[in-house]
RNA sequence: GCUAGCGUAGCUCAGUCGGCAGAGCAGCGGUUUCGUAAACCGCAGGUCGUGGGUUCGAACCCCACCGCUAGCUCCA
């Protein structure tokens, strides 16, 4: 077969045609729900000329890559309909999303979110139309003098930068045209059901300096059904949305006399101790210490840290008596100053240092959110100063308590590792040493992971783990770092066994990470229901009429003296009320008293989610609720 | 910080054209003492985010600031 020509299986059929012709000029008939195809590995549309020998595999929008065509065609209508209605509009980029799409448009004036409406309207037109989507490919000056014409200044800063020999493309549909690579969809008509779901700014190209474009969110779906789903679950979410159920189960709240600290309610606190505690349990056994160090440092401290360069504009700084003060967003330049402080043997290492302090980051007012984003918060952090012969074991160490926690809350999580980012510290051989140990771990361990370039810390290379939640969504919560700048920095060293001076090496590691941040997470995760060890009010006691009151409470003491939180509802209300308030506050277990109870020596036992369990005998069954309370350590 | 939007009782929200500040839930007081998701009656609750301006008169129109929301940028 000559380099010219290809082969190319089409539902096991075989043509061997011309190389560039596209799957259209085949005479073949793709099924209804296919929107592209794959052939070694790249999708290609209809249209597109094809260059490669092999079987052709159809996509549909149930594979990620025929979302991503469906969706970038959705942009393109997003965009001729905005040029309807905004002729002298110019348009930026717009690409597929993993919810949708958006579509970036330097517009003649501010859009309200309220005028997106006659935006989707237009868009339902065009869909009514079912205009053929065309592809054109282009010369350099063609596609400069179309966009010219059509007054698109800003594809024009985008053709400029096509390096020379790449074929530049555009795609037609109807009187619009718009430079892509593609591919996209056989016609407007596919798209049967969307929404426009958001308008924001978004600056050119991503950067701050640029002028700052409107950007249209929307999202499509080839069926109403489908769309409606992907709205359910929208409201899903904002039903478990932290900022309003936290608030509303009395756990935490924010004022705007402190923007970005938490006030924690007693609920929330109890809940926040639960956490703190869990992870004592889980690293005291494991050869961690705790320890407290202080929260504000001289300048001097944080330049020697490097923070001062790579970290200042998060700092809060304070200016006193001709001395700039640092108040500490991380607990490692304390952790150095406190290994320094004795002379250490290799025998001690690892040395393994846990804080729970305060930190406090100024973040910048925009970025802001709920319990996610804060200037106020606290880390289940640890520093472990370890001999390099070490760093696997230890890091092996960290990876099983990353299991054992996410495990615990029901989370699955994904790796990745951060390598060296522009701004690193320290020395180029040092930092491919640290890399490559992350990789063995993790390749040890056979655990699948991303690599994320250009993402480390500044002073070392990272594995960050994310959680995913009940809705499959994914939060960064736990890091492992490896450093090998920070022991220089400070001139940190232990006596090997020969009597030299020897170089530790650094592991700042989180689990849950940033406490405020986890229990947002755990807020959302379990939609406030948490398990029985988690809840802050494990048990409420509702006694039937007043006459029990007295029962309740001495069936809360004992419950009290073994551990298990629980508060007895005494409010003067039908038992019918005080039953829903408990379900309404997402309390775990209920325990009825009524007559029969006091006078048969039983509970009323009710759980969520299982409700009405019937009567058992007490004080048997405290012993049920201690068992199924223990944490889980 | 930037773009757009929002801010009325503890919560959810109504408030017409610029003309006396409203409801439900929660709270409090009473009646009721009740067996598994809302008993009944009553009471109280407001600097309409803050400050200025326009107007005879501003929750409503204008300006500035603060906070929040969706994003952008940032995120050890």
């Amino acid at each position: 077969m000559s380099r010219d020509r290809v082969e190319l299986i089409v539902d096991d059929q075989a043509f061997e045609v011309e190389a560039g012709t596209p799957l259209k000029a085949l005479g073949i008939t793709p099924p209804p729900d296919a929107v592209a195809f794959t052939l070694n590995g790249r999708v290609y549309d209809f249209q597109q000329g094809i260059r490669d020998s092999g079987r052709v595999a159809w996509l549909t929008f149930r594979e990620h890559a025929g979302r991503e065509v469906f969706r970038h065609s959705s942009a393109h209508l997003l965009a001729q309909a905005v040029k309807r209605l905004w002729p002298e509009a110019q348009l930026g980029t717009g690409p597929a999303t993993e919810e949708g799409f958006y579509y970036d448009i330097l517009l003649p004036r501010p859009l309200g979110e309220s005028e997106l409406s006659s935006v989707e309207e237009e868009m339902r037109r065009i869909v009514q139309e079912d205009l053929a989507i065309e592809r054109l490919e282009l010369s350099r000056e063609d596609a400069m003098a179309l966009f010219r014409d059509r007054g698109e200044g800003l594809k024009l800063d985008i053709i400029a930068r096509i390096p020379d020999g790449t074929t530049i493309s555009a795609y037609r549909q109807g009187e619009f045209v718009d430079l892509c690579t593609g591919p996209h969809l056989p016609s407007t008509g596919r798209i049967r059901a969307l929404k426009l779901t958001g308008v924001s700014g978004a600056y050119w190209r991503g950067d701050e300096a640029n002028p700052m474009l409107t950007r249209i969110y929307g999202t499509s779906y080839p069926s109403q059904e489908e769309l409606d789903a992907h709205l359910y679950r929208i409201e899903e979410a904002k039903r478990r949305d932290h900022r309003r159920l936290g608030p509303a189960l009395g756990l935490f709240s924010f004022r705007e006399e402190a923007p970005g600290f938490t006030f924690w309610h007693p609920k929330g606190q109890r809940l926040y101790r639960t956490l703190e505690e869990f992870s004592r349990r889980l690293q005291e056994p494991r050869g961690y210490q705790e320890v407290a160090t202080p929260w504000i440092y001289r300048v001097g401290l944080w330049k020697q840290s490097g923070h001062w360069d790579h970290y200042r504009e998060n700092m809060f700084v304070i200016e006193r008596e001709d001395e700039t003060l640092g108040v500490k967003p991380m607990n490692c330049p304390g952790h150095c100053l406190l290994f320094q402080s004795e002379v250490r043997s290799y025998r001690d290492l690892p040395i393994r240092y846990a804080e729970y302090s305060p930190l406090s980051r100024f973040e910048r007012s925009g970025t802001l959110h709920g319990l996610m984003r804060v200037r106020g918060l606290h880390q289940d952090d640890a520093h472990l100063f370890v001999r390099e012969d070490q760093i696997g074991e230890e890091m092996q160490g960290v990876l099983d308590l990353v299991d054992h926690v996410y495990r615990t809350f029901g989370m699955p999580y994904e790796v990745v590792l951060s390598t060296r980012p522009e701004d690193y510290m320290g020395a180029l051989e040092l930092w491919e040493r640290a890399e490559s140990a992350l990789r063995e771990v993790l390749e040890r361990r056979g655990l699948p992971y991303q690599i994320n370039p250009g993402d480390g810390a500044f002073y070392g290379p990272k594995l960050d783990f994310y959680a995913v939640d009940a809705l499959g969504r994914r939060w960064q919560c736990a890091t492992a770092q490896l450093d090998f700048q920070l022991p220089v920095q400070f001139d940190l060293t232990y006596v090997d066994r020969d009597g030299q001076a020897k170089r530790p090496v650094m592991i700042h590691r989180a689990i849950m990470g940033s406490l405020e941040r986890f229990i947002g997470i755990l807020v959302e995760h379990y939609g406030g229901d948490f398990p029985l060890w988690l809840a802050p009010i494990q048990v409420r006691v509702i006694p039937v009429a007043d006459a029990q009151i007295p029962y309740a409470e001495r069936v809360a003491t004992s419950l009290g003296s073994a551990g298990i939180r629980a508060e007895v509802d005494r409010k003067n209300q039908k038992l019918g009320y005080k039953v829903r308030e408990a379900e309404v506050d997402k309390i775990p277990v209920v325990l009825v008293v009524g007559r029969r109870d006091e006078e048969q020596g039983t509970v009323s036992v009710r759980m969520r989610p299982e409700g009405d369990l019937g009567a058992h005998p007490w004080p048997d069954y405290l012993e049920v609720l201690r068992v199924k309370a223990a944490m889980p350590v």
